[in-house]
DNA sequence: AACGCTATCAACAATCATGTCAATAGTAAG
DNA sequence: CTTACTATTGACATGATTGTTGATAGCGTT
């Protein structure tokens, strides 16, 4: 064998890009243990030396990993927010996408590893911050005014927002489980269920008449308030 | 100093527990780095080998720590439902003390753990998987007949439970992302949400009527069906 | 008191992961 | 063609981590 195999020279961003690639392929393959830096840059056909060469440390490759994937994220959710018609699509349809954007193996990844990394280190994540609040502030608004009903509280959209994502996050997370118990049958049932929530928010969109027990008390002494029509 | 430290002799199960509890306090803190068995083994107050005398191994911790912690979860479910009332419980009520329960932080971790770890180790969980699906088997049919309603077509109560287990989840891992976003606020929004979310569910017990739509075609037609009386 | 069991530990060995360095080789610009 | 720049790499240094081993010490039993 030719122990003196040709070189190859990339530009720097061709070659974060292909480390990147090859990390997140053994992140999700392996875990965090498939991110040693020697096994990545194997996989990508470079040096390990290379590696550092280009993020620094061990740590600079890790946290370019999770920027370019929170960067992945918010690239879907600005396409799904994109995708639907200016303001007037239907809940389902919307709740159905952001079910199916979040609620993705590899997102499930990326927030899984935020929450098992210790908060010291902080994730950078500034620009991301501000980008992913504003993306939410249009969604938000987005739902509120809808086909020129009158507008939502907007409490409530907070909370139907909080609902579907939170959700969609715990579903990306659990679904291995939730699936081994019973509770979620072939692929379909997601589908079905993220239309079903869909169909329940849009239900209550009317819930803003009641919007006093949003505000403030935790009174538990009311409860029969918002009981339905009973048949 | 002196050099001949006195040795404490433990039970097996004494030494296993302190271990455990040592470990989970460093994942807590440092994530998954923190589990090195030196690290582990020295907060406890003892030397690794000591460790890797009762464990086996390194992964061998990991597994028991799994498994404790899964335990942990099990035992705090199985409280909640033993908390309510034989089976008069108000739906609020229980969404309320399954969203305390599961959108835990330590629970969160697990969960995160769990989804980070590669799928190759099966972590065990066969008698976890029975114990759970026993579980909720109980949760589904205590929510299906109630104070003597009506029973809930079990597609609407699986659903109902997917929504509030899979928000719960999601609650537990996304907080800190949902509050840095100002869609969530003060700790008092997660209980008000959680009771939100548990109206919302017992305001559509009476989806069964309609339980077509669950079956099979996905006919969007339908959407006015539902509004709760309007004041 | 003598004995057996085993939890405990210090020291050691071996492996692995990270990072450094000096030399090399593409590539573009002069 | 020469030069400058830098991406690339093998070899090495270093520290961290896991796992082993032989001896020791606590504790119950006889």
């Amino acid at each position: 064998m030719n122990s003196r195999t040709k070189r190859v020279r990339r530009s720097p961003e061709e070659a974060r890009s292909t480390l990147l690639a090859a990390a997140r392929a053994r992140l999700l393959e392996h875990g965090l243990d498939g991110l040693k830096i020697a096994a990545v840059a194997k996989d990508a056909g470079m040096s390990h030396a290379t590696l550092i060469h280009h993020f620094g440390s061990s740590l600079g490759m890790r946290d370019a990993l999770i920027e370019s994937m929170a960067h992945e994220l918010l690239g879907e959710f600005v396409a799904m927010l994109g995708d639907d018609a200016p303001s007037g699509a239907r809940l389902e349809s919307m709740v159905t996408k952001l079910f199916a954007t979040l609620a993705d193996d590899r997102h499930a990844q990326l927030f899984a590893w935020l929450t098992i990394e210790p908060p010291q280190r902080p994730v950078d994540a500034d620009h991301l911050d501000r980008a992913s609040r504003d993306l939410l502030a249009v969604l938000l608004e987005r739902i509120r005014r809808r086909d020129g009903r009158p507008a939502l509280d907007p409490d409530v959209a907070r909370f139907g927002v909080v609902l579907a994502v939170t959700s969609a996050i715990g579903l990306g997370i659990g679904r291995p489980r939730l699936e081994q118990m019973g509770l979620l049958r072939d692929a379909d049932d997601d589908a079905r269920f993220a239309a079903w929530v869909g169909e329940l928010l849009e239900a209550h969109r009317h819930w803003d008449a009641r919007s006093e027990r949003l505000s403030s008390s935790r009174s538990s002494t009311g409860k029969e308030q918002l009981k339905p029509e009973q048949r």
